[in-house]
DNA sequence: AAGCTCTGGAACGGATCGTTCCGCTCTGCT
DNA sequence: AGCAGAGCGGAACGATCCGTTCCAGAGCTT
């Protein structure tokens, strides 16, 4: 967010940073498998301006895939810090995964897992996410606001049903994808039905994912 | 099933017939986009094989998906009937969603759609799937056991939504799909929670679905 | 033994896509 | 005014992938 109006080229150069970023976030989320090519005409520039700031496409999805990962920190790190702070717990629950689901950070990870080689900050940010969800579950439980036999491992199931959905525009997704959370909230919460069937997810089921393909 | 064991030649062609539809179907659910040289790999047989039955690849797609709809209607015949036999209405439905989990039709037509130029015969399949849903769907708001909000579309959406769980081999993928399905389901169910939010999903929004892509 | 059906898999041609490269534009500086 | 160079658009290149064709051979059938 530059406030100070560079002049010509030197702006339009700063600008195209965020510009690009945003059409690379929105293609790939669409299609993690979209040419580099769909990316540089979603923002209107030439092929030249993303490989000036990026050396492959490969970094590029890193670099997104980071982000997403962080986003989701900081949201999760949110819920915890409300729990913590008294707040209601079916509602900072429900918030919380409404949170995420707005910001689809789910297809900025999982789905571009396996595009690129991880880093190191991957894997940092990765585990701790992990610890803000075993943490978030751990109160849930405390609180008896969700059924007893979440897992962590759901959380992750549920963020990949609703990016499933994937009809209509930006607003018209978002709308169905509430429905959806919400209908999966009241499955989720308590008061709950019968018991779950079959072994629980455990999260060692979600690390292939990340394995590089070739 | 064929019973008579026709001798030699002829009998490996007739068997050959089945082993390329079931490796078709199995290479092509884990991986709509698959080439079909996977199929013959999967099969066992080269690729004239294949070519001599299917005379492109985009007819074996649609012969695929034409046998997922039959199977859609079939369980859903089934399922309409008993309601009308007077069975347990919640039941019924419960078991009907996870007999169509189980076969994972979603995958053979949904996922499916847009890859090849649909038929007559698609055509009126899925419309025959939609006028069962349509009487499944009204038969159990009669019986008032699902949410008063529920609607024809949301089916599908919970199809797409389970068939996104893709973990594992196929006994674990069907543990953690019937695991999620339960979840949804007592969302779906009454005592149902609050209302959902936003317009439901209508049908027509799937039908972008089933546009061939070129 | 001839003729056929059916097969495996190499080869072909087209399409796709990541990356490079060249020539141009415009800016900031002298 | 003129120049150096940063930044850019997009054509071109090379690699890869994949659907389809084709041909030589294997084995029934008669």
């Amino acid at each position: 967010m530059t406030t100070v109006p560079l002049s010509g080229r030197r702006a339009q150069a700063a600008r195209n940073d965020e510009v690009i970023l945003d059409a690379a976030r929105e293609v790939f989320v669409a299609d993690p498998a979209a040419p580099i090519a769909a990316v540089a005409h979603k923002a209107g520039v030439g092929i030249s301006a993303l490989y000036r700031r990026y050396p492959s496409k490969e970094e590029l999805l890193a670099k997104l895939c980071l982000d997403g990962l962080l986003v989701y920190v900081g949201i999760a790190e949110e819920a915890n810090a409300a729990l913590d702070a008294g707040a209601d717990p079916a509602e900072t629950f429900a918030t919380f995964m409404r949170r995420i689901v707005d910001a689809d950070t789910h297809s900025l990870t999982q789905k571009l897992a396996g595009t690129f080689q991880p880093t190191e900050d991957h894997r940092l940010s990765a585990i701790r996410a992990g610890e803000l969800n075993a943490h978030l579950v751990e109160r849930l439980h405390e609180a008896k606001v969700v059924r007893p036999d979440l897992v962590v491992a759901d959380l992750g199931q549920v963020f990949e049903m609703i990016a499933a959905v994937r009809f209509g525009d930006d607003e018209r997704r978002g709308q169905l994808r509430h429905r959806y959370l919400d209908l999966l909230l009241a499955g989720l919460l308590l008061p709950g039905a019968t018991a779950l069937p079959g072994p629980p997810p455990y999260v060692g089921e979600f690390a292939s994912r990340w394995d590089k393909a070739t």
